[in-house]
RNA sequence: CGGGGCGUAGCUCAGCCUGGCUAGAGCGCUGCGUUUGGGACGCAGAAGUCGCAUGUUCGAAUCAUGUCGCCCCGACCA
């Protein structure tokens, strides 16, 4: 392609409206313009990335033994009544009615595949099968942001697999699982994956696959020793249950005045005291039931493992009139001492050895409490998101948090949709069994916003070999040269020929202007034509991520940088 | 949906606090000429309902109220 043919429209500046790199750079390199608020369009060079990454999304699905369908986007309102996900959904889904009926923009698909399976699959004869598109998703995200790695319409690959026996589900989830890890090493993109809060199953039933970048919205978790790693809604931490002693002839708790001090920020800056003294107390409803939770007042309580502790099926803060209830004060005056309803504890709750809490009276705090004697304390649980320098669950190494962006998931679903929307099949015997089913998404435009997250320095994007838009940027210095146009028409051609993508930058502009942009763009590959290198016979070639240009003979530019290619 | 910020030329921004000439700069854009190894220079030019509405005022980009849009933090995110 010639850079005159095609429209790359670059900027020189830095958008107001820009503040992470991939924005920025998407922006700047013409990849991407803003429609509205969480809407985009891929300009021909964004495009052909998005191309790039799916043409690898593709063959490595196809090679798990996935097969490709495109879905409609529009969808029925009725099926996801059926599955219970209008109301999961809420606001996040688009819908709207017309005289023909409620439709929805489809989230994601598994209504709709589940409804075509139910009526074309009959028999354990037909299966397992996998079955996967790329489609648009859309999601009236509440705040999208950062440009193009959490929009409102997205591009993404899902992936259904459906089986007869878990037997046949971990198979198919193996395979994808190896897949996306391949697909993500051809795309040049570091990722970690990791255990993610698990579904239905239970177990090892869900894999999220994060890239490693400073602004992403996750927190990963994990051990650099023997490379456990989970998302931090999920991790566990090696810590172990702790009881304190009674003490015998403590003193009493003192209570303060703390007035109009409901925070634990507000009470430590009051007191000046740290918040690790403090044990904060969070009152929930567990089925039903008032329950509060106790944990360090650094720390962060974690409604799964709450959920888990009490092995209730919901969980769910308490909201004001149950707080006033249970603790005879308004929010944030709640403590354990004399509280009206049972409490559980984090382990590092034990470790405090006076604490101060609330005093379940307005305005007013316990200082001096002592875990075990001012309140009875049994047995301690793990109810804490991990944080930094924990133990490690499975070495007890110190653990480590990583922010992450949420790039591909893995997901054993089991039988939720089958079963509410009749997808079965005929065993052997002729009985009638829910099909097993799992699920597996990526997001290919947030992939390619997090390649430019992950790779880029000062000057611009550095793309990965397999999924740069163009592979070779040829750059004529003076193109009203006739000699050098003519070594550089003549490279492009059997380039071009070769199969090798190759921009050339054949605008009438100084050679400065054409270097900027050339590594605002980050192709891999540079061929520098003309000026002192033409004279002595000599095309100029360098790796984006090289320094300094080999001269090579301009009859070997071309062999040249196929080998650099068939290098990389 | 709560909190904060910003809307002035295609882009980046100044002017607004303290109302007053014909609304500015740099970059970009058009034409001509010179130039050609890290975002050139000269000359000439085009381009703005100052987001929108209402109000205050003799007079509003500037003050007030409302509204819309965008960005950031938080809540939310099968």
């Amino acid at each position: 392609m010639r850079w005159t043919q095609t429209f790359i429209p670059t900027l020189k500046e830095v958008p107001a409206d820009a503040e992470v790199p991939s924005h920025q750079l998407m922006l700047r390199s013409g990849m991407i313009r803003q429609l509205m608020a969480g809407a985009y369009t891929f300009m021909p060079l964004g495009y052909r990335v998005i191309r790039k990454v799916s043409e690898i999304v593709r063959e490595e699905m196809d090679r798990a033994g996935g097969v490709e369908l495109f879905m409609p986007a529009l969808q029925p309102m009725d099926l996801f009544e059926r599955t219970g996900r209008r109301e999961a959904f809420g606001n996040v889904l688009f819908n709207f009615e017309t005289k023909r009926g409620h439709f929805a923009l489809g989230p994601t698909h598994e209504e709709v595949i589940t409804d075509l399976v139910s009526r074309e699959i009959k028999t354990y004869k037909q299966l397992p099968i996998t079955l996967y598109q790329i489609q648009t998703k859309f999601r009236n995200e509440e705040r999208p942001r950062f440009g193009v790695l959490r929009t409102s319409e997205f591009l993404m690959k899902d992936a259904y697999s459906f089986a007869t026996s878990l037997e046949q589900l971990n198979v198919q989830y193996d395979a994808m699982y190896n897949a996306y890890c391949r697909i993500f090493e051809r795309c040049g993109l570091a990722y970690i994956p990791v255990e993610a809060e698990s579904g239905p199953i239970g177990g090892d039933a869900s894999h999220e696959f994060m890239a490693p970048a400073d602004n992403g919205e996750d927190f990963v978790v994990r051990c650099k020793d023997c490379g456990y790693a989970a998302n931090q809604e999920r991790a566990d931490t090696g810590r172990a249950s702790a009881v304190p002693a009674k003490v015998d002839g403590a003193a009493e708790p003192n209570q303060v005045d703390t007035p109009n001090a409901g925070s634990i920020d507000d009470v430590s800056k009051m007191l000046k005291t740290d918040p690790s003294t403090f044990i904060k107390t969070l009152i929930y409803v567990a089925d039903d039931k008032p329950v509060a939770v106790l944990v360090r007042g650094d720390h962060e309580a974690n409604e799964g493992k709450v959920r888990r502790a009490l092995k209730a099926t919901n969980v769910e803060l308490a909201d004001e009139a149950t707080i006033v209830k249970v603790t005879g004060a308004p929010v944030g005056f709640a403590g354990p001492v004399g509280i009206q309803c049972p409490f559980i504890a984090d382990h590092d709750v034990a470790g405090i050895a006076s604490a101060i809490t609330g005093a379940n009276a307005k305005d007013a705090h316990l200082i001096g409490v002592i875990p075990g004697t001012h309140f009875e304390l049994t047995e301690t649980h793990d109810l804490r998101n991990a944080a930094a320098d924990d133990p490690c669950p499975k070495c007890a190494a110190k653990l480590e948090i990583v922010h992450g962006i949420e790039i591909g998931h893995v997901f054993k679903l089991g039988t939720k949709y089958s079963e509410s929307l009749d997808a079965n099949y005929l065993d052997r015997e002729e009985k009638k069994h829910p099909i097993i089913m799992g699920c597996y998404g990526i997001g290919v435009s947030r992939v390619v916003a997090s390649i430019v997250e992950t790779c880029h320095d000062e000057n611009g994007i550095i793309w990965p070999m397999n999924v740069a838009p163009y592979t070779v940027a040829l750059i004529p210095l003076n193109v009203k040269d006739e000699d050098t146009m003519t070594a550089a028409t003549k490279i492009y051609d059997e380039l071009t020929a070769a199969g090798v993508d190759v921009l050339m930058d054949d605008r009438d502009q100084r050679p400065g202007f054409k270097f900027k942009d050339a590594d605002l763009i980050g192709l891999p590959v540079r061929v520098i034509i003309g000026g002192k290198g033409l004279k002595e016979g000599n095309a100029e070639i360098k790796l984006r991520t090289d320094a300094e240009a080999t001269k090579i003979p301009i009859g070997d530019a071309v062999a040249h940088v196929r080998g650099l290619i068939a290098n990389a």
